[in-house]
DNA sequence: CGTGTAAGGAATTCTGACACG
DNA sequence: CGTGTAAGGAATTCTGACACG
């Protein structure tokens, strides 16, 4: 019937209290996060920040990380890491789809 | 990996400016639709509005409604109908499960 | 480095009401 | 009936800064 699973994990619509509720984290957290590029909400046009259910999990990872006592930095260049690897994985994957390219021996 | 695919469409999260942002309805409308018991947004502590993705689709399906000419009241019903359905369905999918008893001869 | 806090302003949300119809 | 609006107050969010360390 009503037709269309959107996107919901990735609709910025979170305002930065709600946040601070459901993670545990302060706002000063948060917005010092963004601050060190780990994390980025939309701006409305008044300029306040929305965030996603999606960003709400990579909030949690990034509190796990400084628990353990990673800093910001560390974290930051993991996920760019991370990132990067899903690109390259996206790749492969749609050069195997249009052209048979087998995985790389070294997948198990 | 990350373990969990949350309800994000029942988390009630989304304050009432975005709700009016991504329905196209006005605040008032959005409150006017809670006062005639369509809608039930959760209140936060100091009494602010939060509602869920379901609450997105289902304030399009009211104002889908409205425009066809509808009134508040008749939209309530049908809704109440549609939920006791529901409940119907349940309770026998769980009494099918446990007892296999079987679906109403009247369904196809 | 990561986070708390007070500061002042701007934007949000709330309710009850008057209005039109 | 459904919705717009002005009204006044309360709560939210924003930024830049000082603090501790």
């Amino acid at each position: 019937m009503s037709a269309k699973y959107d996107n919901y994990k990735d609709k910025k619509v979170i305002s930065i209290g709600t946040m601070s509720e459901i993670t545990g984290l302060s706002e000063r957290q948060i917005r010092y996060y963004e601050e060190r590029k780990l994390i980025f909400p939309h701006r409305t046009k008044k300029g306040t920040r929305k965030y996603s259910f999606n960003d709400v999990e990579r909030l949690m990872e990034i509190a796990e990380k400084i628990e353990e006592g990673v800093q910001t930095f560390e974290i930051r260049k993991e996920m760019l890491k991370k990132d990067k690897e899903i690109r390259d994985n996206m790749i492969r994957g749609q050069l195997n789809a249009r052209f048979g390219i087998p995985k790389s021996p070294y997948d198990k």
